[in-house]
DNA sequence: AACGGGAATGAAAATCATTTTCATTTGTGA
DNA sequence: TCACAAATGAAAATGATTTTCATTCCCGTT
């Protein structure tokens, strides 16, 4: 398993919000930094792995990528311009507790999204 | 711009949930009916545009087809062997829909699914 | 310093869903 | 019957992502 490449976090970061991987690739090639695409997607899979960056699905398919920092949320996207919201999600976690209860499951997580238009669109 | 095609329509209807186009595909073709992917592509689409059906993305970006309206259900899947229950999720959409109004989000959807370790594994 | 092995890298090919092109077929109204 | 628009689908194109594989880099050991 390879770890991910410093200058790709970095330039996540620097992208601040959501980027795909060919953006990022793209943003460092404008850069001038020297990468392959392929390390991109990996060092973005290994990020992802490692729980330090979320990933979502653009309306295209297309994945995204962003920082995410560690307490456990949830997402609000909007459909038309990405634009996102975190949102807390006391009443999931709730559900899920007692869902997983009632029919005898245990260790379990749970992975909640809402989607829509927002206000500008 | 072409109309849908009755029988894909019908096919998503017999599929019950979300079916990609792929998947609805091959449904039909197991059941001997005789027509192209592109077809069922251009059905699925222009059925979206009529909001005749909702499509959401899987977690692999690859896009799911579902009858607007149709009672929607969540899953319980678990970790290990794959089982999966159907649940109720009266909580989430009442959450979903508290949170997208507090954040002015419009014509919202969600999607949620909770993973754990079954009873048996 | 030279050596060796494992990790990291990236170019190119492969994969896979989806879209586009385009020639053919079908349906319908004049 | 004729003509023309819509529907169809095979094949090619597209675009993101993954895989392959040969090369390069890093690091600890002789």
């Amino acid at each position: 398993m390879s770890r991910s490449n410093p200058r790709v976090l970095s330039t996540l970061e620097r992208a601040g919000g959501f980027a795909s991987a060919q953006e990022v690739y793209r943003l460092m090639q404008r850069e001038g930094e020297s990468i392959g695409l392929t390390t991109v997607y990996r060092s973005l899979q290994s990020l992802v792995n490692d729980k330090i960056v979320d990933v979502l699905r653009r309306d295209d398919g297309e994945a995204i990528y962003r920082l995410c920092g560690e307490a456990h949320h949830h997402h609000l996207v909007c459909k038309s311009c990405g634009d996102t919201v975190e949102i807390e999600g006391g009443a999931i976690e709730k559900w899920a507790k007692v869902m997983a209860e009632e029919h005898g499951f245990r260790e379990v997580g749970h992975s909640a999204e809402i989607f829509g238009l927002c206000s500008k669109c």
